[in-house]
DNA sequence: CTAGATTGTCTCTTACAACAGACGCGTGTA
DNA sequence: TACACGCGTCTGTTGTAAGAGACAATCTAG
C-alpha cells in the first residue's frame, strides 16, 4: 500500500453529520463504507486492512463481509483472502445503465467525441452533491490524462461544476462546497464568490471552459445537458492542451455544445 | 406488471436455508432483498410495493430505502415516489469490471463475435451456483432472442450450463440444481443423471450444443473459458436459428472455441 | 360528500446484531 | 525454541435497530 493511509472514508461526506465511528454502528452503514472503501482503493483489500480502512471491529468486518460475498456483492480475490467488488453489483450496474437513456446514450456520445477528435471525453454529473465522472474515453494523445471513472473531485476545480451547478440557489452552492474545496491543487484558494460568479457566467453562456485549474497542462471544456428546460443534468466535457489554439478551441467547443444538446431532454 | 406477480425473491436460492421471511429480518438481508427485487423488475417501483415486493414491514422499508438513496444506491425515479437503482451501484459496476480482466476482454470478443457473425453473442458466468447471463450483444437478426443481461436461468435448460458445471463433482451440482430446474419450458422433464452425463460429454469434446431447449426455435453453441487449466470460469455462447445449417454451425463452434480460447488463462 | 386505499412520518418496545475479546492456527524472524 | 503477528472463528453482553402500529395527508371511486 504505497498510498494507502490517508484513505479514511467520510461516510455522505455532508458537513452536518458527525458519527463516522461512534462505538455502535450500523450494520448497513458499515457496509456502505465498505464499499465506499473499496471504490477509493480500487483493488482488492485482505478484510483485515478493510477493517482498519473503514475503522470498524474486525468480527463485524468478518460478518459483513461473509454476507456480502454469500449474496455476489462482493467476491474473494485470486489468491484468497483479499476481497473487491462482485458480479452483482456489476449487474445492478448494468441495470441501472439500461433504466437510464441519459446515460446510455451519453457513454456513446463520449465514445464518439473523443475517438472524433482525438481529445479525452468525459460525461459528468452531481453525485450526492459531488462532482463525479461517470464516463470517460481516454482519446489518442500519448500522454492521456488519467482520470478514473467514478473519481469525485471537488467541484469548483472543474469547468463542468460550474455549469452543473446553474440551477442551484447560493444556500445550496455554499452547503455542497467546503473550504477544502476552494483550495486548487496548486494552492491557491477560490473565493466562493467568485466561483458563484462563474457559475452565473456560464449558465448564461451555455458552456464553460476552465484551465490549468486541476493541473497546469490542460484546460477542461465543458457544455450542459439538459433533463429539462434550465436543469442540468450532466455535462460533457472534453480535456485538452492547455495551449490548443484559439480556433480550434472554439471549433471544440462548438462541436461539444451539439453533441450535449442532442443529448439533452428538450421537453 | 403483466408479468410480475410471481416474483417472490428466494433470497440465496440455496437448498439449506429456510427463513425467507422470519419475524425479525436483519436490515442488510432486507437491502439484499430489495437490491435482487428491483433486479428481477427492472423498472423502477414505489417503496410500497415494494416493501410487499420482499416481504418487508413498510416503516423498515422507508427507512431502509432512505438510507441507500442518500448513499446512491438507490435513486428516486422522475416522477417521484418510485426507487430504482443509483448512480453509485453503476460505479461500483465499472469497478468490477476494471479489476477483472476476463469480463473486461470477455465483453469485447463478445461484441465482436455477434458483428463478426451476426448472431446473439453471450458471456456466461456461474452467480453464486446460478447461471448468469453476464454481457449479452444482440446480432443483426429481425428477430433478436431477447435475453436480458443478468438474467438468470435454470443450468439445464442451456449449454453453457453443462460447460460450466465441468469441474464439479456430483454432489455440487445436486446443490445447485433443483427439481424444478430441471424441468424444460416446454413441460418435459430432464432426469438428472442425463444432465450429468451431458456435463460429462460437454467437458471433454469441449463445447457444447443444445437444441430447443430455452425455446423450440433457437439452438445454443457454447464454449468454455478457462480461468486455470480445467477449471471453467465462463462460457461464451451464440444462439443461432434451430435452423442452421450443419456446415454453418460447425463454422461457428470453430470460431466460438477460438474466441473462448483466446479469452482463456492458459496459466 | 363518504369510504377505502396509499403514502410518508413518528413512537415505543424488544429481539437480536454489533461488538469486545478470547482462542487456535499458520508464518515469519530472531 | 520462543516470540510476535495476522488470520479466521466463536463466544457472551448490551445498545439499538427492526418492527408493529398509530397518525395525518393525499388520492380515487362511487
Amino acid at each position: 500500500m504505497q498510498d494507502g493511509n490517508a484513505l479514511t472514508i467520510r461516510p455522505h461526506a455532508y458537513p452536518d453529520e458527525e458519527k463516522s465511528s461512534g462505538s455502535r454502528e450500523k450494520g448497513l452503514n458499515r457496509v456502505l463504507q465498505i464499499l465506499e472503501f473499496l471504490h477509493v482503493t480500487q483493488r482488492a483489500i485482505g478484510i483485515g486492512d478493510l477493517a482498519k480502512g473503514v475503522n470498524a471491529p474486525r468480527s463485524t468486518t468478518y460478518t459483513l463481509v461473509r454476507s456480502l460475498v454469500d449474496a455476489g456483492l462482493l467476491e474473494m480475490a485470486g489468491d484468497g483472502n483479499r476481497v473487491y467488488f462482485g458480479k452483482k453489483l456489476y449487474l445492478y450496474g448494468m441495470d441501472y445503465v439500461r433504466g437510464n437513456d441519459l446515460l446510455r446514450r451519453g457513454r456513446q456520445e463520449v465514445d464518439n467525441l473523443s475517438r472524433e477528435t482525438g481529445e479525452t471525453s468525459e460525461l459528468c454529473m452531481l453525485q450526492s452533491g459531488r462532482y463525479t465522472i461517470v464516463h470517460s474515453s481516454p482519446g489518442t494523445r500519448p500522454f492521456r490524462i488519467s482520470s478514473a471513472t467514478g473519481l469525485q473531485i471537488p467541484l469548483p476545480w472543474t469547468a463542468s461544476g460550474r455549469l452543473l451547478l446553474a440551477g442551484y440557489e447560493r444556500t445550496d452552492i455554499e452547503g455542497m462546497v467546503s473550504e477544502d474545496d476552494l483550495v486548487l491543487p496548486d494552492g491557491r484558494k477560490l473565493r466562493l464568490d467568485d466561483f458563484i460568479a462563474d457559475i452565473a457566467v456560464a449558465k448564461s453562456a451555455g458552456y464553460c471552459v476552465t484551465s490549468g485549474l486541476v493541473d497546469a497542462y490542460t484546460k477542461c471544456l465543458a457544455a450542459p445537458v439538459f433533463s429539462a428546460p434550465g436543469k442540468v443534468e450532466a455535462t460533457m466535457c472534453l480535456v485538452v492542451p492547455i495551449d490548443t489554439s484559439r480556433e480550434r478551441t472554439d471549433d471544440l467547443i462548438a462541436l461539444l455544445r451539439e453533441r450535449a444538446a442532442r443529448l439533452s431532454i428538450t421537453g
